[in-house]
DNA sequence: ACTTCGTTTGGGATCGATCCCAACGGGCTT
DNA sequence: AAGCCCGTTGGGATCGATCCCAAACGAAGT
């Protein structure tokens, strides 16, 4: 009694199945290619029949079948956006939330779908490969990828429309969106040597990403435009979790016993540090100024508030999904990359 | 050596597009009915031609169209999770992202793909309600949900599998997991009175929303059960933001000048009252207590931290996935309500 | 030897849309 | 009046899979 619908002869008043084409046609008196051409908005209906077409679909609340419609038109309607979730930051981290918030608005006004595919461990990324050979979705926003990431190679090969939010490299060929991570970082450390710091430490991000290796490089650059050398044992590898700030800070502290400033790569990395800092005695902003990078909502609950670097995640995602609209569209016209401006929030830290 | 074979005979050259269960069958030489039982493991295939079709796939690299069996079997084989977006918390609340790692998870290991729907204003949920009544989805996740949510009615009109994270109201008639919010919160309450406070208010969520009044009741119940009585001007309505918190904090301190506790029901209005307590010159714990609802990242993280009501999100997200499966598998068999424990993390603020 | 049974097999129809192309009718030209 | 073009129209083929059903085959039973 699953399938509790008995068929009539015709398509009887309670109308069984989901109207069809075909259904509309009869019941407005044309042929189906004249439905199909009213659907799809051609100009080569008259009005009479258009006007006829249109009433019997609103009388039988006619959906047309988005599947069929791919089979013939290869195309899905829908578009893929990849996350690695290898560092399990997704739950530490506002930063897809944001995203996916961004590619959210951006599809409003069009009738695609968005597939969120989170890929954990290897058999995942085999699961999406397939996914992806498989043509299921017309284009690919790629999230947070790594220098020697197999993934985007894989999408140029495909010939997938696709869009990164950051990038592997300085030379990165595909079209892409980040924040200004230089110019941003260095923003902060020339902030804190306006406050009179002078022994300025990093704790970085993961190295083999864009994000890692771009803020540190504004944290040098910033401290080599002061005429200030950039002594390299003042960096700390972290990895954007809490833990990981928490360690790099005991790590430079063991080393310079002396620093009094330290700009995490991320927000989370510096709670951690701020939780080390003040197990080992140490006063935050008067002993030690510290500055993260996100402006994420721990930055404004931490005590004392944290002063960061804001990103614009948010547009980011609408962005990335706007070039992936015109990577569809006309096939990867205009590829320059576009870089997002940051802007720094101070607080009290620093 | 990307697309390495050229086909003779038949498809000329080049090789240009995907091969399609014709061409397996071609090379396997075999006929397409045979491919098909491979493809969905049937028995009822010699292990001759089992290897024969196994092979072919391999050396064409074929990957079956999801699209053209979708058309046939009228399964999609992905799933929708729908969320309002309307009060935008997915950007303060990592509660989303939990739940979605744990839809995520759940989903790992089947064929199925899962579809985010934010639903923003009425023209989203119009085109949401188009998108469903167009079978595009084989199930559909549901959070967040409000007393008068149309979409649960719409759902169950459509007989399509649903399962909703939170109720309408107790006596929600389709399948739906949901924390035990009233015995979270009054263990919160039992802890202050533990410790010996005696003035205790409360920051509901939305009362619009189970979570909201649930989690009031619970504050009531504790109170009464320990025979005090439940002052209803110690209560004060927040939305789950900050802001609300702040007001509502602001609120109550004019009330009761003399309260030594709040409930607030989410650590994020929490976190709010925090604020509003400090600048009203009160001292957290000492003068008054303050006991959150969700222990999020911001609970660690504010001065003191947050002694919070610890609920799991992310095995919400398992659950709702499961129980759609089975929606999908048998047609509602068990809708028996999960009710999943919470347990109360004390920190500093209590 | 002939039926009967069970295992394997493959061709044709089907799902519901789009696209190609031939046909229709009427207003204009010549 | 014949010819032609143009705006409309609809039937048939197509996309790539699954499902129904009949057929081929060898083995087993009478």
């Amino acid at each position: 009694m699953v399938t509790p619908r008995q068929e009539r002869g015709q398509p009887a008043a309670g109308g069984g199945r989901r109207p069809t084409i075909k259904t509309v046609a009869a019941r407005a008196g044309v042929g189906r290619t004249t439905v199909s051409r009213v659907l799809n908005g051609s100009p080569l209906v008259s009005d009479e029949a258009r006007t006829a077409v249109l009433t019997a679909i609103a009388e039988l609340n006619f959906v047309p079948s988005s599947v069929a419609r791919s089979l013939v038109t290869s195309r899905t309607d829908s578009i893929a956006l990849v996350i690695p979730e290898s560092e399990s930051r997704l739950g530490s981290e506002p930063y897809f939330s944001a995203v996916i918030r961004g590619v959210s608005e951006a599809l409003a006004g069009t009738q695609l779908q968005l597939l969120l595919i989170l890929v954990r461990d290897q058999r995942e990324l085999d699961r999406l490969q397939e996914f992806l050979t498989a043509g299921r979705v017309d284009g690919v926003l790629l999230v947070s990828v790594h220098r020697d990431d197999p993934l985007p190679g894989l999408l140029e090969e495909l010939g997938l429309p696709t869009v990164l939010a950051g990038r592997r490299s300085a030379e990165e060929p595909l079209p892409h969106v980040h924040s200004d991570n230089v110019g941003g970082s260095a923003e902060a450390v020339r902030h804190l040597l306006a406050r009179g710091r002078s022994e300025i430490a990093t704790i970085t991000g993961p190295l083999d990403m864009d994000v890692g290796s771009s803020r540190l490089r504004g944290w040098r650059e910033a401290l080599v435009g002061a005429g200030a050398p950039a002594d390299e044992s003042l960096v700390a590898p972290g990895d954007f979790t809490e833990e990981g700030g928490r360690l790099a800070m005991r790590a430079l502290l063991e080393r310079h016993p002396r620093l009094d400033a330290v700009f995490a790569a991320s927000d989370v990395m510096a709670a951690g540090a701020l939780a080390e800092l003040r197990r080992a005695g140490r006063q935050v902003p008067d002993d030690v100024a510290l500055v993260g990078f996100d402006d994420s909502i721990v930055a404004r609950h931490t005590e004392p508030s944290l002063t960061s670097v804001r990103q614009q995640v948010e547009e980011i995602g609408r962005t990335i999904t706007e070039l992936l609209f015109q990577e569809i569209a006309c096939g990867g016209s205009a590829r320059f990359p576009v870089v997002l401006p940051t802007s720094l929030i101070v607080r009290a830290s620093s």
